[in-house]
DNA sequence: GTGGTCTAGACCACG
DNA sequence: GTGGTCTAGACCACA
């Protein structure tokens, strides 16, 4: 993990820690920026660097090995996992996830985003991720 | 607010029952499914309609005032305000909706969603909002 | 919860406090000593009854919800769940919970258990269960 | 040791490598399936079978050697000792295994399995000791 | 006043 | 030296 793959995480945020570490993760991971096989640092490092509780880091990576993206083993460290997107598909997870994208979008149109602009945002999300 | 802009929540849902309102209505407020110069119910009546307790309602009824949707003065129920999109730009909360916005789609597709089905959706969202 | 239902836990155990007590209150709800429709006492008080962490209870109680026992939601308490048994099997457990009584048959055994005392020892639990 | 009793292990499982292999050998031992007399496999050997570090079996036999069943003296192998069941007994650890079988048979009740199935599955595994 | 979340710290399990 | 468990304490969400 280096330059290309730093996080940055807001203390200050409503949004708990280590949900921000398990989501910027995530982005990386979907994007591809961190490759199946590679090595999460040891929660203890990123946890150092991130100024947060070693817990915090460890309970992202739980929550990422649980989405099948690591293999998480005592003494054995993080890795990514190796396998092709699309990964198992998880109709009711969707489903919720279709939910969450309506209330965001009312959300944002709510708050004065006019709908040219969030598909735009979109475009570039997905041109990000296609790879 | 009649059958066309009935709403539905799941007392069972991990998602708490005055957020569940709160977004319901929103979706109908954005889509100009209740337009301005209406009256929502007066939050007794749709508390029982839903199960909930009064307080529930009331406190999603003073979210959407919060977001501008609504003119909520003592004894004379919740009127729609009369506005046209694009409301009041909000720039912080946007840059925060876009974070969640990335967030939402890396989660799709760590779900298994191809980009494809994901942008299909939010095309469904816009077109919905926009007449 | 009153004298018939009291439990006592070992804080100096190798085992847990909160398995303790999900042990603890299993074997009550099984044996129907708690019956259905019964409110566990607040998590709070059990804590201060037993010289615990609330929190500590409060994962025991999570984990009978997630086992179907309890009812558990905020700001109104731990009920006991309304159902007949057997109740809804689930053969992955059962298979892995065979395996762990093969082994602990194994471990008696090996401390010295004759077969005879064994059998005994269950029937008294089975009896115990039954109505 | 030959096919008869080979041992299997998963090295997927939450249940730690050595105590699987502790587990299985145990069974064999209380069985008798591996008799009195006989000699282990050599850690090196064994450990390159199952795919796992030679300090994993090495735990295994040291705790199999404890509970009385192995003679482990260094660059003799690990030879099984000469007794008869029943064994020393410890009373102690019986009122410990007996707790243990008190809360295992609630879970089973709890995961939907009926009395009797457990009453049998409980016969089948001391026939298998007696002889 | 109920249960729940998040983070912290001491200690353990495993390789 | 890796990740993991258990308990604690401050604070939050909900009714």
């Amino acid at each position: 993990m280096n330059r290309r793959t730093a996080i940055q995480i807001d203390l200050d945020s409503v949004v708990p820690a280590y949900r921000q570490i398990t989501d910027a993760l995530r982005v990386l991971l979907v994007r591809g920026t961190i490759a199946p096989g590679e090595k999460l640092p040891p929660v203890r490092r990123l946890a150092i660097q991130l100024g947060v509780h070693f817990n915090t880091v460890s309970e992202a990576y739980r929550q990422l090995a649980e989405e099948g993206w690591l293999d998480l083993r005592q003494g054995r460290g993080a890795t990514v996992i190796e396998r092709g997107l699309p990964l198992r598909s998880d109709p009711k997870k969707l489903c919720d996830l279709r939910t969450q994208l309506r209330n965001l979008v009312a959300q944002m149109r709510s708050a004065g985003a006019p709908a040219k602009w969030i598909a735009a945002e979109l475009w570039r999300l997905l041109e990000d991720v296609r790879p």
